[in-house]
DNA sequence: CCACAATTCCCCACTTTTTCCCACATATTC
DNA sequence: GAATATGTGGGAAAAAGTGGGGAATTGTGG
């Protein structure tokens, strides 16, 4: 019950987006098609169902106030979040806000992420891609305990 | 209860190609069919029995979100990860972004990794596996500790 | 409070992709 | 060599993706 998977997705002018025929029901199901979109460090979108979503922002919000990091990721995360609904045809309408942030053109790309989705920019999204592919596996010497055990 | 062996496949013009009977039952029996493909790090991609994938895919899930490596391996394989069924003929289709990964032209190759397959273009497949023959035979003086023991 | 502009929403129509099915070719087995 | 099993290709129906017009809503400024 975890979303997982690539997609490519056109981003109309209005700044309108489908979601892939495969999530539908299940976001419709799971939450009544109410999702809530935000802003990722690495300059994408995430997208959780709202339920899901109510989850994190409470941890967030517990998180000490005094800790920097911690208010930077409470105004980068909270602060961006915004909730919306599939329209009939299956398609979400990204704030122009967020667009921007996430450098979002024509072509994106859509990520399955277990509990979230990314929506990042095609062209951000394949440079990255290659970037990681090479140093994911050179420089294993920084690799956490929980990382190394991993058996695939 | 393992894949082994190797098998030469074709890839057809819709990027479909058969599973080799003699995997068939089996995965009908084990999984009902279900299958997830996911890339690798060496630009082959990865095919395992759904219930399989599941318990690598909640491992990962759990892997610390704050962790730059870990996000890397997250995006890598679970976006990529997509689940796919063996049709009348028993061939599965292979999404287009993951055969462009993995330079999946004409033919291929099919090679039995235990719980699960691999899938490489064969010119890739034949060039890696000299350097193989020859690389491992050389570097052994960083082997980790599982290895170290290893008795074959 | 009204008028105007901008955005959002809903619907329809078109294009592309995916899926399903049938038919043939090739290989294996008896 | 016939019969079964396996591998391969392609066509057509269905579904999904995409784009745009216009109504409705919201927001802004006069």
């Amino acid at each position: 019950m975890h979303f997982r998977g690539i997609n490519n997705i056109a981003v109309d002018a209005k700044g309108r987006m489908a979601m892939p025929a495969r999530y539908r029901e299940r976001l419709l199901e799971g939450c009544g098609g109410r999702l809530v979109v935000t802003v990722d460090r690495d300059h994408c979108l995430l997208v959780y169902p709202l339920p899901e979503w109510e989850v994190i922002e409470s941890k967030l919000i517990e998180l000490p106030s005094l800790n920097k990091q911690a208010r930077l990721l409470q105004r980068l995360l909270i602060g961006h979040a915004t909730e919306l609904e599939m329209d009939a045809q299956g398609r979400i309408l990204l704030p122009a806000m967020l667009r921007d942030f996430a450098g979002l053109k024509k072509k994106a790309v859509l990520i399955g992420q277990g509990k979230k989705l990314e929506i990042w920019d095609e062209e951000t999204w394949s440079q990255s891609q290659e970037e990681w592919v090479t140093s994911v596996q050179s420089d294993d010497g920084e690799l956490p305990a929980a990382l190394e055990e991993l058996s695939l």
